[in-house]
RNA sequence: GCCGCAUUCGUCUAGAGGCCCAGGACACCGCCCUCUCAAGGCGGAGAUCACCGGUUCGAAUCCGGUAUGCGGUACCA
């Protein structure tokens, strides 16, 4: 038999980091396994579900890397595979179906309670929970009578008596008591439209799902599912129930308490190796010392039996780490690609704040990026490590201009005479190996630390204490650009200076 | 409340009776490197394996109970 998983999000929301987990270790299992990955939308509530929700899901996932062989196209094209379509809301037939199957051979029953009906029989049955089955056993008299009173009804699906047994792959074998569902359950609202715990069975068998990989919030409800299985005569698939990822504070991971968006990820500079590999660690590991694994790297050694069944709280500090990991990785020409949005971005907030700036380019950004890449713990950090090469009026702190250890002369000093050698090595010679021996030769001459000397520079050209290393930047900058700001900066504290007597 | 699941350093985890007075990684601290910031190297601190009993010559590993946490308990998914 060959395995079909499935990933089925709810489009009521951005992709979250949870379903991007379980749908990667649906992936996973698929391809490990040789199997058949499907995409299937569950809009069922179509009150919250919308368009812009799915296009975020399904990029989302292209993004991380993670491709489904069945299931919508991203392109909004006709959907592939045999067992469409992968819309819910598309299904309405089937469900349609299913529901007069059931009600046919009376496993299902209409339901006429109101609210209040059913809050008074919970009141007066205080042991029992869930709902009373005052209306499981109407005749058919008494429920046209019903409808003639023009009452609303719901579906509901028997559960009774026993317990349901499965085998989980994560949880090994789970035993749950049907009266611990919370009696008949609702598969269809007084409108018609079906419900989620029914949706979800009558899609799986439809789509010969083998393996149910989800949340271990679904275990609870997991013996409904299986009741349903049976209830259509078909072999439940076998279930593994996913470890939570959960908030710091150890509750399941939400949006008050986390951030929980994909994208919101994406739009910081993270970028999809170490999302994917740190969604991949938690609840996973490989049983090596190992701590880097590309998507390719998983697909070959993820294993179901690996995961791990307590819940895992997602620490950013990490992923941080496994950021600058990947990060360090990438080509400088991918690297530039990546980044360059991010330069842009930040530069565009410099431009609004007045600032006259040069549009970067994939040309003028790629040979820089060498320099920056182990100072990239996310994308975002471009910004500040680079902008001074594209703005032209730079601001400069005039106390930063002058180290702790110098004083506003000594720096006007060491400013004149950097430049003055810069000068006469000319701009055939604008390179560290010509320009740093001279420099720290000043240095001496005049009792200086080195790093004082070359922080004054540091700030003077680029506005900035922390930088990748001088020479580097300078001739990022270009030699002409250089001795101008060292000049601006000479005359910043000279002015300063004379303001001071 | 009821039911279910879980419980190894702050965090993610290794560990499937002796190899463990518990290993790795992140974070933290120190040293080295060093023009700043990083990156990197080396080292350190950090877990009486939730607790209590039991099985066994021997338990983090097996069994029972307790506690705590989380999840479920909708005409949400």
């Amino acid at each position: 038999m060959t395995t079909r998983c499935r990933i089925a999000p709810s489009p009521t929301g951005p992709l979250h980091i949870g379903t991007a987990r379980t749908a990667l270790f649906n992936y996973l299992f698929a391809r490990r396994t040789g199997g058949t990955f499907v995409l299937r939308l569950e809009d069922t509530d179509q009150a919250r579900s919308t368009v812009e929700h799915e296009q975020d899901i399904l990029d989302g996932l292209h993004w991380l890397g993670i491709d489904w062989d069945e299931g919508p196209g991203v392109d909004s094209g006709p959907a592939r595979g045999d067992f469409g379509p992968y819309r819910q809301s598309e299904r309405g037939d089937r469900y349609a179906a299913a529901i007069e199957r059931l009600l046919a051979e009376d496993m299902a029953y209409p339901c006429f309670c109101s609210a209040q009906e059913r809050e008074a029989d919970r009141a007066a049955n205080p042991g029992i929970s869930g709902y009373s089955g005052r209306c499981a056993h109407l005749s058919e008299d008494e429920r046209e009578a019903r409808r003639a009173e023009g009452r609303p009804s719901v579906i509901r699906f028997r559960i009774g008596e026993g317990a349901v047994e499965f085998d989980d792959l994560v949880r090994g074998h789970v035993s749950i008591d049907t009266s611990q569902l919370g009696g008949d359950l609702v598969i269809a609202r007084s409108d018609g439209s079906p419900l989620y715990h029914f949706v979800v069975v009558i899609d799986d068998i439809a789509m010969r799902i083998s393996h149910v990989i989800r949340g271990e919030d679904h275990l609870s409800n997991t013996p409904k599912h299986v009741l349903l299985f049976h209830a259509f005569g078909a072999q439940p698939p076998i279930f593994a129930h996913l470890p939570l990822i959960l908030n710091p504070d150890r509750s399941k991971m939400s949006k008050r308490k986390s951030q929980t968006a994909v994208a919101a990820y994406r739009e910081q500079g993270y970028i999809p190796e170490a999302v994917v590999n740190h969604l991949a660690l938690l609840g996973w590991s490989s049983g090596d010392d190992e701590d880097l694994f590309s998507l390719a790297d998983l697909e070959a050694r993820f294993d179901l039996d690996r995961v791990q069944p307590s819940g895992a709280i997602f620490d950013v500090e990490r992923l941080d780490w496994l950021n600058g990991q990947w990060i360090r990785r990438l080509t400088p020409h991918v690297l530039a690609e990546r980044a360059l949005p991010f330069l842009k971005r930040s530069l565009a907030v410099a431009a609004q704040d007045g600032h006259r700036v040069r549009t970067p380019t994939l040309e003028r950004l790629a040979p820089l990026v060498p320099m920056v890449v182990e100072r990239l713990p996310r994308l975002d950090a471009i910004g500040p490590m680079l902008d001074f090469v594209f703005i032209d009026d730079l601001d400069i702190d005039a106390s930063q201009l002058v180290p702790k250890r110098w004083d506003a002369a000594t720096t006007v000093t060491g400013l004149a005479e950097v430049r003055r050698l810069i000068e006469a090595a000319g701009p055939e010679r604008f390179d560290g190996d010509d320009l740093e021996p001279p420099m720290r030769v000043l240095c001496e001459g005049r009792g200086w630390k080195v790093g004082d000397l070359f922080m004054t520079v540091r700030v003077a050209v680029t506005g900035r204490t922390a930088t990748p290393p001088l020479f580097d930047v300078m001739a990022a900058i270009g030699y002409d650009t250089t001795l101008a700001r060292l000049r601006a900066a000479h005359d910043l504290l000279t002015q300063d200076t004379r303001e001071d007597r």
